[in-house]
DNA sequence: CTATCATGTTAGTTCCTACTAACATAAGTT
DNA sequence: AACTTATGTTAGTAGGAACTAACATGATAG
């Protein structure tokens, strides 16, 4: 049933460990176990700790195409923020474990942060283009850039709302809340 | 200068490293010299890591009276949600530290979930309470527990926002974006 | 002055963790 | 059959971290 190679395996155990646990909560051993291999084997692969977790970072790191969020739009408020937010959301959602691993090991490696906050920067200056488009069309009015800022603080908003959704005796599903908030983000900005 | 006795210097030193790297991460030698105090006054104090830890909690942890928020309003959905947003938003940054920290340490202590998970869900039912309000005078239509929780999830994102902004290579400051958010959802959601 | 108290210092114990060495095994290849 | 390769097992090392015991010191109170 498990067809993995023995690699994929610890990588994904450790991925798993790493974002529910941090860097230095989990030990090797714990993780061989949870891969379903021995210890020994685990250091046969990668060698030191570290380095599998360098390894397991850049294996499960998202390089999503940005832009194609920002294809195929119809220049239509609601319509359009809809689809890039719930392709943003989705990014996030399938980065979810590396966002987490990265979050909990914060001072431990500094070198990551470019990577991960590359995607934040990149999304944001989208939307200032987007947003930017849409005040020279007529359909808003206030500054680009801060709207931009809103919605992409709105997003993190949801992402983070869905993550913690399970802890919070809500009845709205997430689903719900992200068309409400897109549909009231529109209808705010609108004129 | 510093005329702090020694338990609270040490709380303090605990609740920084912890809030930074997490239980696991952070070491007694650690604490007792960010402390400035020697590492067995430490353990003279508190007798374990652990025990230091739940002092830290139970000295950090916000007891914010969320009533209070929702006194004075004036019914007017602008200034009200402003009024409610910077006082969560208050809440959250003066409690930042043992959010992080408690973030970091998940399943070390799952009973300190209930502790933290109160806040929002108390400040959900206000605002499901307010929003009902709202609908019955007529301002709003939409279902308040959707209303309610977008704008929970709002605040998050905005929280969120505040902790990464020097991570990210924004221009707008942080209360623009928060003063910005609270007028795109006050008129969103008129009507 | 003396007793007390909080703190520092030093040395050490115990345990855990990353990591290694050496050998065993089992499957597949030639 | 002999060899290779991937893995397991067992035992072990080295270092670090939590925590302790015993003694030293310096300030304060009576």
């Amino acid at each position: 049933m498990c067809t993995l190679n023995t690699e994929d395996k610890i990588l994904n155990a450790a991925i798993v460990l790493f974002s529910q646990k941090g860097f230095t909560a989990v030990t090797t051993k714990e993780i061989a176990k949870v891969a379903g291999v021995s210890e020994m084997t685990l250091f046969r692969h990668f060698e030191s700790k570290q380095n599998l977790f360098e390894k397991a970072f850049d294996k499960f790191v998202f390089s999503p195409k940005f832009l194609a969020l920002f294809e195929g739009l119809e220049w239509d408020l609601e319509r359009d923020l809809n689809k890039i937010c719930s392709s943003y959301q989705d990014i996030l959602c399938k980065n979810q474990k590396i966002i987490l691993m990265h979050f909990k090991n914060e001072e431990l490696n500094p070198n990551f942060d470019a990577a991960l906050f590359r995607f934040p920067n990149e999304f944001k200056r989208l939307l200032d283009y987007y947003f930017e488009e849409m005040r020279n069309r007529g359909a808003i009015r206030e500054n680009p850039e801060t709207l931009a800022m809103s919605f992409l603080a709105t997003n993190l908003g949801l992402f983070i709302t869905s993550l913690v959704m399970n802890k919070l005796t809500f009845e709205t599903d997430i689903q719900t809340c992200i068309s409400s908030c897109v549909k009231i983000f529109a209808k705010g900005i609108t004129g």
